[in-house]
RNA sequence: GUGCCUGUAGCUUAGUAGGUUAAAGCGUCGGGUUGUGGCUCCGAAGAUCGAGGGUUCAAGUCCCUUCAGGCACC
């Protein structure tokens, strides 16, 4: 899910993040109710009629502002208090206000307001506090949330998730998904983790929680990731993440690229963990029970497990700096195996017609969990071409030639917009690409 | 021709009465970024202080000469 924090994916269209093949995005509760307010953006129609995005969105609650604005917010049992970084005036946030708010906004997934602990010392000694008080919070929201829905038909309510804390406290951590998973929710998200800890600890964590879930609910793991914890998440039960590298990275001129891996070791174990390397011989799990039910397992090799760097070829998900000097002659796009509009960009009158209109088989993992409560037309995007892959436009065969790094070099040092906006459809693109992938596994 | 002003990092400048290793912003180069306050954060490289000589324990700073640019006057 692409985070577009104030209604908008930053620097990018709708038809550019529809066009990566993103299904839903993001909005947030603290960023929309400061500005422009609720009131104004259900004046304008809902968030959907008010950004043009006719999919899906997910609001946050305003829990993790609990956390990154620590300096300028202070807890108690009712809720929240901050102060508003515009102009000083103090306002609050409590359970019963987040879902009133979200359900003002109008998303289609809301989530309960919790209560985020930071991992240094102080927030050690208060997480069991914060499960707790999340675990309160939680049921005050579903009382809200029924209360505030009550008269609503099914076709029209929002659906509600659940965030689960407990730091890196593995008991505290299973209870919290045990009662999040024991309310009525229609889903459950694994909060307070990407939140400071290494790699290695958040993906034990993952891997702890796995067998846990409930599988007639959505799981959804807050804030995660690059693309190494993208895989692992999903490896483990994950069905939904989101994520700000994608485009913060890209504003800041970082592209992930994907190296094959081109280890061809006659045990089948090349270096790359489980579903990784099944992705490069997808029939090997064709058939095979979903995703969700069984994480798949992880090699013997913990260390290619947690990254999905080959150690032999160091083929896998790597990244690029278009800052670096060393772009800027180079004529190649960001990644030639990409096929998102970035890398793949007829740059001839073919660009110039509804033929263009994409053939990417999009996953629908979610759809199916998600009410989309717009009716508004979304022209169809200039899309990928059907033969993208191949290089070539389907229509006339001219070569496909997206932008070169050396281009996007350049609108970085010049501190162009544009640089950032297309590196951001490369890089959600690279993630969605990742699960619809995976999808296929299925 | 005469008088005055200005020369410090790639650029714009700070360097106080001479006193530790000449400072900053921008630019350059490299890195970071995980439920987005921040086109951001961190780090590095980069200066024989226009040149030469002198005074002094000590000169970017004072003196002389010279070069370059600018201004004014003849």
């Amino acid at each position: 899910m692409p985070v577009g924090t104030r209604g908008a994916v930053k620097g990018l269209h709708p038809c550019e993040v529809k066009n990566t093949g993103a299904q839903i995005i993001l909005g947030n509760t603290y960023h929309l109710h400061l500005q422009p307010g609720e009131d104004t953006i259900k004046n304008l129609g809902g968030l959907h009629d008010f950004t043009r995005w006719d999919g899906p969105i997910l609001t946050d609650s305003g829990g993790f502002q609990v956390f990154s604005l620590a300096h300028i917010r202070k807890i108690t049992e009712e809720g929240v208090t901050f102060k508003d970084p515009r102009n000083g005036d103090l306002i609050s946030l409590t359970p019963e206000k987040a879902m009133r708010i979200q359900l003002d906004l109008g998303g289609d997934i809301i989530m309960a307001f919790d209560d985020v602990v930071s991992l240094d010392e102080a927030g050690k000694k208060r997480t069991e506090e914060a499960v707790q008080r999340t675990h309160r919070w939680l049921e005050r929201c579903v009382t809200e949330f029924k209360r505030l829905t009550k008269d609503m038909q099914d076709s029209e309510r929002p659906l509600l998730f659940g965030i689960a804390q407990g730091g890196l406290n593995r008991e505290l951590r299973a209870k919290s998904i045990e009662f999040v998973q024991s309310c009525d929710v229609d889903g459950v998200a694994i909060g307070g983790l990407s939140v400071g800890e290494t790699r290695e600890e958040m993906h034990d964590m993952l891997e702890y929680l796995a067998p846990l879930y409930d599988p007639d609910k959505a799981h959804y793991l807050m804030g995660v990731g690059d693309p190494i914890d993208f895989r692992f998440a999903i490896e483990h039960g994950i069905d939904m993440v989101d994520c700000v590298m994608a485009t913060r990275n890209a504003r800041h001129g970082t592209a992930w690229i994907h190296k094959p891996c081109t280890c061809t070791n006659k045990t089948g174990k090349a270096g790359l963990s489980g579903a990784s390397r099944a992705i490069s011989d997808s029939s090997s799990l064709r058939g095979s029970r979903t995703v969700r039910e069984v994480p798949l397992a992880r090699t013997s090799q913990k260390n290619f497990a947690t990254s999905t760097e080959c150690k032999t070829c160091g083929g896998g998900d790597k990244k690029i700096n278009l800052n670096n000097q060393q772009f800027t002659e180079d004529a190649t796009v960001i990644d030639p195996e990409c096929d998102c509009t970035t890398c793949k960009v007829p740059h001839h009158t073919c660009l110039n017609g509804a033929e263009l209109r994409s053939a990417t088989p999009v996953a629908s993992s979610t759809s199916s969990l998600v009410r989309s409560s717009t009716t508004s037309q979304m022209p169809e995007p200039p899309g990928i071409t059907e033969q993208s892959s191949s290089g070539h436009c389907f229509r006339c065969g001219e070569a496909l030639t997206g932008f070169s790094r050396g281009f996007l070099r350049h609108q970085f040092k010049v501190n162009e917009s544009l640089a950032g906006s297309l590196v951001s459809i490369h890089n959600i693109r690279y993630l969605n690409r990742i699960a619809e992938q995976y999808y296929a596994l299925r």
